[in-house]
DNA sequence: ATTTTTAACAAAACCGGTTTAATGTAGGAC
DNA sequence: GTCCTACATTAAACCGGTTTTGTTAAAAAT
C-alpha cells in the first residue's frame, strides 16, 4: 500500500507537506505543488479513508439499521432506501446497511461501535433498545416510525399519518356502503400496526357505525410472506364470515394474494368485493387488474426526508428533536365500488 | 467520547492490557480482567471502529459499487442487493452503498480509497476505468456481468447467461411463427446489451430466419425510466413498421410500459402481439394482465453467487480467476402466442 | 543596518486502537 | 543461594493520516 509517506520521500518534502497539498489548508509553493501531485500521481496514491476519518472523526457515511429478521427487504424499503440513496447522492454521503446477526453481534470484533456518522432506525418496537443505545453513546438518529414510550420525546422520527391514512381509507369504504370491512393488518409488535387499527375505529365512530368484531387480522410475527398471508387468509374469511363486502390491506403484496385468491372463488373485483391497499409505490399498482386503489405511503419521501433531518444533524450539530408526519395520497383506481 | 485510554486508568492499567482482554490474543489474570470489563462497562466503553480498521487493514464491510446514473434502483438491482445481503448477514459483513456524484468524486475529501474490504461492480462498461483502478490498487472486486476485453480474464465474474437466455426467449417467439421481433435492449455502451443482441441473432441464425433490420432499440443512455421507454418507443414503432407480431423487452418495466401502450392503441395481448421481458424477480409478472411470459433471471443468486466470491477472496486471499454463469428459465405465463 | 513580519516547509505530536519489545516477579531446577 | 524460565503486565512503537509547533530565509518595516 502506497502512504502517505511513500509520497513524501519520493517529493523530496514531509508527510506534512503532502498532506497540506491536498486538503489545501495551508499555502505550499507552486513547485513543491507540483513535485508532490506528480509523485502521487506516479505512485497512484489514495488516501487512507480510516485513517482520515479517525483523525476527523467524520466518515461521510451514514447507516441503515433494521431489524434483522427483515429480510428480504419489502417494496416499503426499498423505496425507502431508494429515496435515502437520492439524498445521500446529492450530500456525498454513503449508506451502510447495516444487518448482522444478532449471534455475531456479540463476537468482540463487532461490538465496536458503527463506523458511521449517524444511523437511520427502521421498524422501531416498544422501548426499543438501539435507540436507548444510540442515545447513550450520542449517535446522532433518525426513526422511521413511531418511538414509542417516552422515547418519542427525545429523537427525531419520520414517519407517514397512519392514523390519518388508515382513517381516509376505512371512510372511503364507509361512504361506498361497506359495512365489514376486513383489515389485513401488519404485525403485532409494531407501532404502525396500532396507529393504523385507531385509524380504522376512528372512521368507524366518525360515521356512527359499529365496526364488526373479529375483522381485524394481524400478520404473524414477520414469518411468511405478505402475498400467502394476503391469499391464505382471504380465502378462509370469505369462506368463515359472510357479509364481507371489503378489505384493507397492509401493503401490496397482501393486496396481489387477496387477487389471487379472488380469482380462484371466481369472485369479481369491485364486483363482488372491493380492495384497497397501503402501497410503498406507485410503480405496480396501476398495472395491477383491476389497478388498486390504495394509500400512497411514499416511502421514497420518508427516505428523503429522514435522510435530510439526519444529515442536517450530523452536520449542522444537535439540532431540535423533529417529528415529520408524512399525509398519504388516496389514489382511486379501480379496485373499490358501492355496494349493492 | 470515550477511549481505551479512560478505560485504562480507571481500571488503573495500561491501554495494551485493555486491549488484550477484549482481544484475548495474551493471557490476563482473572482478576485484572475483571476489572477492566467492570470499568469499560461503567464507562460505556465501545472500541472505536476506525482505528481498529487502521491497524487491522481489514473493515469486515464490502461495497456495492453502482454507476451514479442508475437512480433509483431497479427490480434487478434489489433483487440483488437481497442476496448479497443474505450472504453478508451469515458471514458477518455489512454493505457500503456507492453511489456518488461524478462532481464530488473530485473533491479531495472523497479521492480516498474507499473503505471496504473489497467490491461488487454492477454494470460494467467497455474497459471500465472503474476495473482497472481496483486491480492496479489490489482491491479485490467480483463483477457482476460480463467485463470486456482484456480485463475479463483478470477478474472474478457472475452473470446471467446472456446470449443463451436472450437466445432461448427468441427461440420461442420464433417457434410461434413471429418473423418480426421486436427488440427493446438496454443502454448500449453496457456488455449485456451485446450479448442479448448476440443471442437474438443466434437464434435467428439456428432457425434460419433473417432478422427484419431495425428492430433492436437500444435504450437511451441511462435517461429517462424504463418504463417510458417501453411505451413511447412501443407507440412509434408499432405504428412506422408494420408485421410486428412481438416484443422482447429488457425488463418488467419496459414491458409494463408496452402494456399500457397496448391497452391506449386498443391491442390485446397476446391476442394482437406477444411480449416477453427478461424479468429481476418472479414477484409482479404473475399480477400483470395476462401475467408476464419471462427469462427469470434470478438477481438473487447472482447477488450470493458474487457476495461469497468476493467474501471468500478477502478471507482466504487471492483465489483463482472464476467465472461464474447462472442459466436463467423461461417461464411462460400467457403475454406469448402463435401468429395467426 | 537592525528588527519585525511573513512565507514555506520540517519535525513532532496526535487520533484510538494493536502489537512488539522490555520489565518485573514468582516458581522451579541445580 | 544463584540462575533460568514462565508468566503477567507495562512502555513504546506502529498503523496512515492531520494538525500544531518550530525553524529558516527572505521581504518588509523602522
Amino acid at each position: 500500500m502506497v502512504t502517505i509517506a511513500d509520497v513524501a520521500k519520493a517529493a523530496g518534502v514531509s508527510k506534512g507537506t503532502v498532506s497540506s497539498v491536498f486538503s489545501k489548508k495551508r499555502p505550499i509553493s507552486k513547485e513543491v505543488t507540483q513535485r508532490v501531485l506528480k509523485a502521487a500521481e506516479e505512485l497512484n496514491y489514495r488516501p487512507n479513508y480510516w485513517a482520515r476519518s479517525l483523525v476527523n472523526r467524520k466518515t461521510n457515511i451514514i447507516g441503515l439499521n433494521m431489524r434483522s429478521e427483515k429480510m428480504p427487504l419489502d417494496a416499503f424499503q426499498h423505496e425507502l432506501l431508494d429515496g435515502m440513496m437520492e439524498v445521500c447522492y446529492e450530500h456525498g454521503y454513503r449508506i451502510l446497511i447495516n444487518i448482522l446477526q444478532p449471534s455475531l453481534l456479540k463476537q468482540v470484533e463487532l461490538i465496536a461501535s458503527d463506523p458511521v456518522d449517524g444511523e437511520i432506525l427502521l421498524d422501531p418496537i416498544h422501548d426499543d433498545p438501539r435507540i436507548e443505545d444510540r442515545l447513550k453513546r450520542h449517535v446522532p438518529i433518525v426513526v422511521v416510525g413511531r418511538p414509542s414510550g417516552e422515547l418519542a420525546g427525545q429523537v427525531c422520527s419520520v414517519d407517514n399519518d397512519n392514523i390519518a391514512a388508515a382513517a381516509k381509507s376505512v371512510r372511503l369504504l364507509l361512504t361506498q356502503g361497506h359495512r365489514r370491512i376486513l383489515f389485513l393488518n401488519s404485525a403485532k409488535d409494531r407501532t404502525v400496526a396500532e396507529d393504523r387499527e385507531l385509524g380504522y375505529y376512528l372512521a368507524h365512530r366518525e360515521a356512527g357505525v359499529d365496526p364488526v368484531a373479529g375483522l381485524i387480522l394481524n400478520k404473524p410475527d414477520d414469518d411468511g410472506t405478505s402475498i400467502r398471508f394476503g391469499y391464505e387468509t382471504t380465502l378462509q374469511m370469505l369462506r368463515e364470515h359472510a357479509g364481507i363486502s371489503a378489505i384493507l390491506a397492509d401493503n401490496e403484496s397482501m393486496a396481489m394474494g387477496i387477487y389471487q385468491a379472488a380469482e380462484e372463488l371466481g369472485l369479481h373485483i369491485p364486483g363482488d368485493f372491493s380492495v384497497i391497499a397501503f402501497s410503498g409505490g406507485e410503480h405496480f399498482p396501476p398495472a395491477m387488474h383491476p389497478p388498486l386503489t390504495g394509500m400512497r405511503l411514499d416511502a421514497r419521501t420518508i427516505g428523503m426526508e429522514a435522510a435530510r433531518l439526519l444529515i442536517e444533524q450530523v452536520t449542522a450539530g444537535a439540532a431540535g428533536v423533529k417529528r415529520i408526519l408524512l399525509p398519504s395520497e388516496l389514489v382511486e383506481r379501480g379496485s373499490c365500488a358501492c355496494t349493492h
